[in-house]
DNA sequence: TTACATGTAATCATTTTAGTTACACGTTCC
DNA sequence: GGAACGTGTAACTAAAATGATTACATGTAA
């Protein structure tokens, strides 16, 4: 099982609204570079705006980033983009036997390994900004 | 979206052979404990098999630990149970728009960082043994 | 040979995702 | 005011993945 490629999308976004600043950046601009439907795009822009990482309005075409993108980490758009939702990335199996010794003790036990498993992962997302994302994309277009 | 609960399985399995080892432990039997069908059981334990975990028979009911359970780790039995197969856990959106700058590049830009993260996750895995598991369950079971 | 266990394939229901369509609503400009 | 264009959002669909279930071949032991 994969992790919901919204969160890949929603860097691109971000990025791309830095690389391509000039222009309007329309979601069917958006979503030409995404290669997906416009639709698609405003709701993860949807999504984004709610977490406060980029400003758009209705009826005006494009979108901005609401901060400095040295700022916006890529934890930011883990969460912004709901990966998990309100669940655990991990799953724990519901309604094991609570006459089993093990039963009735394993997610008590496990769910906070998991999570700490978990915040391993999301503080590694937090050590890389969209500037980081910006400036390697710019490295590798510079060398082609 | 959330990872297999195959995985949290898995470490019940390992868990309950310990606490139970007395007993013949048949698929049935782990079924019981889990919560699911036999079938799922003998699945799960065929690839912690695979991977070199347990030591299980055909006809001859029962499994046991193929090692120390503080040698076998949660990352052993992530691994094993497949959980991201041979993807990754991070997906990343495919065939973006090669005439665009962030779309020809995106990729290469941050399949390294979703690693980097997903390694992360896998090294706090690593320092939690299924001996943890057990004991924290026996420590859970006594204090009730 | 009978009883019981594992190994494994096939099928099904459920859930989730992304894609698609459609339309209400906001903005701009003539 | 109205035409053109854009965002916001809901509804529906297709595809993929998961776990559950059933069935049966194969292995073991008494």
């Amino acid at each position: 099982m994969s992790i919901s490629s919204r969160f890949a999308v929603g860097v691109h976004i971000l990025a791309l609204l830095e690389v391509n600043k000039g222009e309007a950046n329309s979601s069917e601009f958006i979503a030409a570079s995404v290669n997906t439907n416009p639709a698609v795009i405003r709701k993860i822009i949807g999504m984004l705006k709610k977490a406060g990482l980029v400003n758009v309005r209705p009826g005006i075409a494009g979108a901005q980033p609401a901060k400095n993108l040295s700022e916006i980490t890529l934890h930011d758009v883990y969460k912004a983009v709901q990966v998990v939702q309100e669940k655990e990335l991990f799953s724990v199996h519901d309604q094991p036997n609570p006459d089993c010794t093990v039963g009735r003790n394993i997610q008590d036990t496990i769910t906070p390994m998991f999570s700490a498993a978990e915040q391993a992962m999301e503080k590694a997302l937090d050590n890389v900004t969209i500037s980081d994302v910006v400036d390697d994309i710019l490295r590798k277009e510079a060398v082609q």
